[in-house]
DNA sequence: ATAATCGTAGACAAATCGAATCTACAATTA
DNA sequence: TAATTGTAGATTCGATTTGTCTACGATTAT
């Protein structure tokens, strides 16, 4: 049970796109290199999130990836959700018969831990990060993006 | 990101012992065909929450797996830590130099996203269960427990 | 004691999933 | 037209999860 490490190079590359020049394309090579890792792999990710809406991109000389959004209608849980899936953390598989199920408070549970840590995640919106970010990571990447 | 199938395993368990009658130690076998599942493999799964102090086991002839404590001292957050282990769900891993993650806020963010839902499963203690699960799910175990 | 019962441990195998690579392709711009 | 850049798919690699099998140790009933 964790995180993959798709999520995290998710997360690091909105990072980046927010401390980045506003409506400036930055391609997949400084995002990969940025974090070390290979270029189509990251290309792959970052596909998610321009299905999901939360990023574009433009093909061509000058191309790359930008937020499609405002800062502050992006939230954690979007950028989360659309690498990881909607999916409920907790599967109560078919275990044993039906009309065992009904009130269950195993799932319940469950479910409300979840919701809980989702609408944490829905709360905490990219322009949280660069209102309150170190200006030190700020600065590696705007040197980076020149 | 999902839980495990053993974590759905060992909450199972511990609901029937919760149905089960105080004190009395249940099989192995009955545990895993209610659920089923291998018992050898269930037997893995349940040793670990015995290493945990959840539950106790005894060998022997009317031998099998028992409460360790009261019901209402033991915690979702219990069971599933002692199965899913505690390490952090976000890793941020080393992906750039040092010095830049120094007041990082994606880390702050994932961590206190997890203590959301960490806080509330530590609240839910089994005890919540027997008060308030339907009827017909206790009536079931009871049963096969005899 | 002895045998039956039951949990424990470890090696091992299978299946699943995550991570990553490679290559060919499509879209845009100079 | 040629260079640049993102996209898509197949495929490989490795780690983790899930599960099996077998031998062992502890307890109890006879
Ligand atoms: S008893 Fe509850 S947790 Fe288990 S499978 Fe049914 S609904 Fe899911
Ligand atoms: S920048 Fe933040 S999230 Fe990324 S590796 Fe450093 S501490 Fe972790």
């Amino acid at each position: 049970m964790k995180f993959s490490k798709a999520t995290n190079y998710a997360l690091h590359t909105m990072l980046y796109l927010v401390a980045a020049p506003a409506g400036k394309s930055i391609g997949v090579r400084p995002l990969a290199e940025f974090q070390n890792v290979s270029p189509t792999y990251l290309s792959k990710i970052l596909t998610q999130l321009v299905k999901a809406g939360l990023i574009a991109s433009t093909p061509g000389v000058h191309g790359g990836y930008r937020l499609a959004k405002s800062k502050d209608a992006i939230s954690f849980l979007d950028i989360i959700q659309a690498v990881e899936g909607t999916a409920s953390l907790f599967e109560c598989g078919p275990g044993h018969d039906a009309g065992f199920h009904e009130g269950c408070l195993i799932r319940s549970v469950m479910a409300r831990a979840e919701d809980r840590m989702e609408r944490y995640l829905q709360e905490q919106k990219l322009i949280d990060l660069v209102d309150r970010v170190d200006g030190h990571m700020l600065e590696f990447i705007r040197r980076e993006a020149q």
